[in-house]
DNA sequence: GCAAGATTGATATATTATATCTTTTGAGTA
DNA sequence: TACTCAAAAGATATAATATATCAATCTTGC
């Protein structure tokens, strides 16, 4: 999981330098999808808010604010799923305009991981000769977690 | 786009060995996704069906019938769009386990492709390493179509 | 023709999401 | 300090996608 004090201290310099305040109702739907170190839904986040605290976090605004938090790159909307994650690399020093997910067809649990450039350069290619390109940063893969596969032998 | 006859010839064939009928109903739908040649979101197939024929087709028949036809492996959903396409091999006679879809960020156009085998071997190997086996046979991807791009610039 | 199962109809409701308008909050400034 | 403007949050309505369930109807094999 990411280191939490870290990654909060990060999110707040993001939203600095992206000219946005990081108020109490962001502060909250990040540190529920980082503490949870899983994908969530909208309303899942809000339940979760809802949970942890007195003042109640309406649905509508955590779409808001996961739009906004997104535009940050601070989490990931995960499409397949519709569900949202907190990003892995947030923390790290260096760039990542590339994301994949892996998402389990069983339990939903979703795993972030590192493709190898040959094999995003094999999907570059199949792309561009059906005529497309620029293919989205983010790939989305589902799969069977290993618990699920054991599961379900 | 696929030969409709041919497609609802094969289509009746597998069901037939599926030990299902292919009613009117299912072949409404398929008729309307294979016409269509993009993908459609069920409510998008009920509202074709009842343009089509004046016997209502309602969103929920569409919902069941789309779940029996992709189980024949004749029509694919899109997870990330939420919209199901006619599979585009329908009509070839060889094997096809793995379908991959590459989905216009702009107009949601659909392209299925072809990905070479070290491609997905790239990716099955990037998944194991992340404790997940049996990707998915359908794989969709994110870009931009040449026309979307174009009109981007 | 009848029984059993497959298919369809009908309805309720869950889940995810967008749009819009109002109210509140906060930062900069007179 | 009080004022102003814009950002942020609240509130509400509604759209879009989807599942569950039970009843009615239609086929097929007997």
């Amino acid at each position: 999981m990411l280191d939490y004090e870290k990654a909060m201290s990060i999110a707040e310099q993001k939203c600095l330098q992206g000219g946005i305040r990081f108020t109490e109702r962001r502060r909250q739907v990040l540190t529920v999808l980082i503490k949870a170190g899983a994908a969530l839904s909208a309303y899942e986040i809000a339940e979760q808010c809802n949970t942890d605290s007195k003042n109640k976090m309406p649905a509508m605004s955590v779409y808001r604010i996961l739009d906004l938090l997104q535009n940050q790159n601070l989490i990931h909307r995960l499409e397949m799923a519709n569900k949202y994650v907190s990003c892995s690399h947030m923390t790290c020093s260096h760039e990542h305009d590339q994301s994949q997910f892996l998402i389990c067809g069983g339990c939903r649990h979703v795993e972030e991981i590192y493709l190898s450039p040959d094999a995003v350069d094999a999907l570059q290619t199949a792309a561009s000769s059906a005529g497309f390109s620029a293919i989205s940063p983010q790939l989305e893969i589902k799969g069977w977690c290993a618990e699920c596969r054991q599961s379900n032998e």
